[in-house]
This record gives C-alpha cells, sequence and structure tokens, in this order.
DNA sequence: ACCTGAACACCGTTCAAGT
DNA sequence: ACCTGAACACCGTTCAAGT
C-alpha cells in the first residue's frame, strides 16, 4: 500500500483547501488555485466534491474533528486539566506559527453573510467543542467551582480567538504572547 | 444648498461600502453591487476611486475616524472615564445590531493576506485608537496604576472584538452581552 | 472512477465615447 | 466633471468527451 493510495485526492484538496482557507477565508478559497496547488485541473475537484459549499462543509467538518482529537490529547498527554488549560492557546498559536495562519472557524464566523448553510452549521461545531472541552478542564481543574463554567468557557474561547485575530491583523506573533500573558494577569485564563 | 449637493456621490459610495465591508469583507465588497445600491454604473466607481484598494482605503480611514470621533464624544458625554470604560462594548453591540454587522477593522485583520497595503495600514490604525482611546481611560479612572495600562487596553480590545467575532458567527446578541458579561466578572473590564 | 477543454454567467478594471 | 457600454482576463460551475 503506497502513500498515494492512502493519501488519495479527496484528501489532499481537503489538506490543500483547509491551508487555502485558513489563509483566505471561504470567499477566497478559490477552486483554480486550489486544482492548481493539487496538481488537477479546475474542473475535476467537482468529481470529489459537488460544490464549492460541499468542499468547504467537508473542510470544516475536519478541522473541528481534528481540533477535537488534538484537544482530547492534550488532556490526556498532561492529565493535569490544569495544565492542559493552561496549554490550550498554544492550537491557535500555532496557527500563527504557520504563515500567520488563523483559525478557520474564526475566519468563516466573519464571513457568517456569505456562508452557505451547511458551511455555517459545521463551523459552529468547532466553537462548540472548544467551549465543551474548556468547561470540562474548568470544572475538572476546580478553577471554576459550581455555576458559570460555561459561560467562563465561552470567554476564554472568544478571547482567545480575539487575540489570534488582532494578533493576526499585525503580523505579530509576540503581540497574541503578550495578550494571553495580559489574560492570565487578570484571572481570565488560569495563572 | 439641498441635501445632494451636501452629500456627494463620493460619500454615498463610502457609506454603501462601508456597510458592504461590514459584512462581507474586503474580497466580498462587491464594484457592481455597490454601484447598484449607489445607484450608478460600476464603471462610474472609478470616476470617484482609481481601484477598489483605493475605496477600501478611503473606507477605513472615514472609519476609524469616526470611532476616534465616537470615542471623544463618549468621554465628554459622561465626564467620568469609568462611565466611558462601562459604556465601551456598547459600539462593538451596535454593530450587530445594525443587521449582525461586524467591526469593519477585526473583518479586514482576518483579512490580511489579501489586503493592499494602503488598506492595512488604515486598517490598523483603528485598533490603534480603540487602544489609545482605552490606555487613557484606565490610566484616569485609576482602574490600572502604573504599569501595564497598555497591555490591559491590549487585552481588552481583542477580547471585545473577539465576543462580537463569536456572537457574529452564531447571530446571537445576547452571546455578546453574556460574554461582557463574564469579562466583567472576570475583572478583565472594570465592573 | 477520474480527469479534461470548452463553455456559461459572473467578477475587477479599462477605455473610448458621451453629457 | 461625471457617467456609460463594451471589452479584457478572471471567477464558480456545467457538461460532453476522454482514459
Amino acid at each position: 500500500m503506497t502513500i498515494a493510495a492512502v493519501t488519495g485526492s479527496g484528501d489532499r484538496i481537503l489538506a490543500a483547501a483547509t491551508r487555502m482557507a485558513q489563509a483566505h477565508g471561504y470567499t477566497g478559497l478559490n477552486i483554480r488555485d486550489l486544482a492548481q496547488d493539487v496538481g488537477i485541473k479546475a474542473a475535476s475537484i467537482y468529481h470529489h466534491f459537488a460544490s464549492k459549499a460541499d468542499l468547504a462543509a467537508a473542510v470544516a467538518r475536519r478541522y473541528y474533528e481534528d481540533a477535537a482529537a488534538a484537544l482530547e490529547e492534550l488532556s490526556a498527554a498532561s492529565g493535569d486539566p490544569l495544565v492542559s488549560l493552561r496549554r490550550y492557546p498554544e492550537t491557535f498559536r500555532r496557527s500563527l506559527e504557520c504563515d500567520n495562519r488563523m483559525c478557520l472557524s474564526s475566519f468563516m464566523a466573519a464571513e457568517y453573510d456569505d456562508l452557505p448553510e451547511a458551511v455555517k452549521k459545521e463551523v459552529q461545531a468547532f466553537a462548540d467543542v472548544n467551549v465543551a472541552w474548556l468547561r470540562r478542564s474548568l470544572e475538572a481543574s476546580g478553577v471554576v467551582t459550581g455555576e458559570g463554567s460555561r459561560e467562563r468557557a465561552c470567554a476564554i474561547y472568544a478571547a482567545v480567538a480575539g487575540a489570534q485575530l488582532m494578533a493576526r491583523g499585525r503580523a505579530d506573533i509576540a503581540l497574541f504572547d503578550t495578550l494571553i500573558g495580559t489574560y492570565r494577569a487578570v484571572g481570565l485564563l488560569p495563572g
């Protein structure tokens, strides 16, 4: 079984489309450039995905599934929910490290008005996955006791996404680190 | 002097383009639709602006100038910098109230890779204006004493922008309010 | 099953031509 | 000074035709 057999055209398209969407969004996701990147013609993309909307929905679905797996791995790797929480911003930092890319879900949240319904659904699932993981970690670590874990989880997600957005707008990773540091100093994120 | 004389074509184009860009971003800003909105033909837009890049730069410049004026007015209206600070998120809320629109600067921060240099500059100026106003208000109100006012101002701006982004992604203004409430409860924003 | 060239209606932009 | 129709190279998408 060769690598080509394992990594089919569909997967190569998804991977390239994900990278493209993290840099240019849904509107900026270009079928012709995407095809060229994969090494086929634009019309051939439609053999794997029925439409740009379908492709983007598949991209977004895989994106949040991968994110969910990465968060589970983070939980398992550290064992300590407080340590996992402290490392949470690293996921967002890694996107910036990769050519100043950003979270697909954040970009598409901005593009809300132009998103096909199927894409919207998958995009919101990413936020749901993050908030659910944060909530569990907040409760398990004892950072939040009793009420308010959901609100706190949402606030952390929104603030970290905002930090990534602001840092991308200046192509300045150091700004992202400073913002996360301030969130910690102020008590939004566990120190 | 008629209203038409006061509100020239250039201004009408700018106003329509701003609304469009707050909903669809730079890439989604469409010259043909914009022209139709204003009541002229696409080619006529170029009599007022040399290019889409030029138009977007003008839009972004006016946007941050208006924001600066609105913040000064907010400071003057309340007189109390602490009260002004508490009301700061209202600006971002108003965009959401207006057909779930978002901050032009946030949208364009996401579109960083596709932004002409001139547009990037004006977009960053919006963040600068907000951070500078927040910093002054934080210091004047005594919320932050000594070091760290700039970092705190940046953190507030990023977090509020993130709250707006997340709320837009769900077309849910109540979520924005909840997020701001949590920022206050946690001490990021003054209570 | 997978790929392709050619065509469609659409974009930003230009330009010669009108008032 | 301001507007326009027609044209350009580009988009997403389709479709008939190839292997």
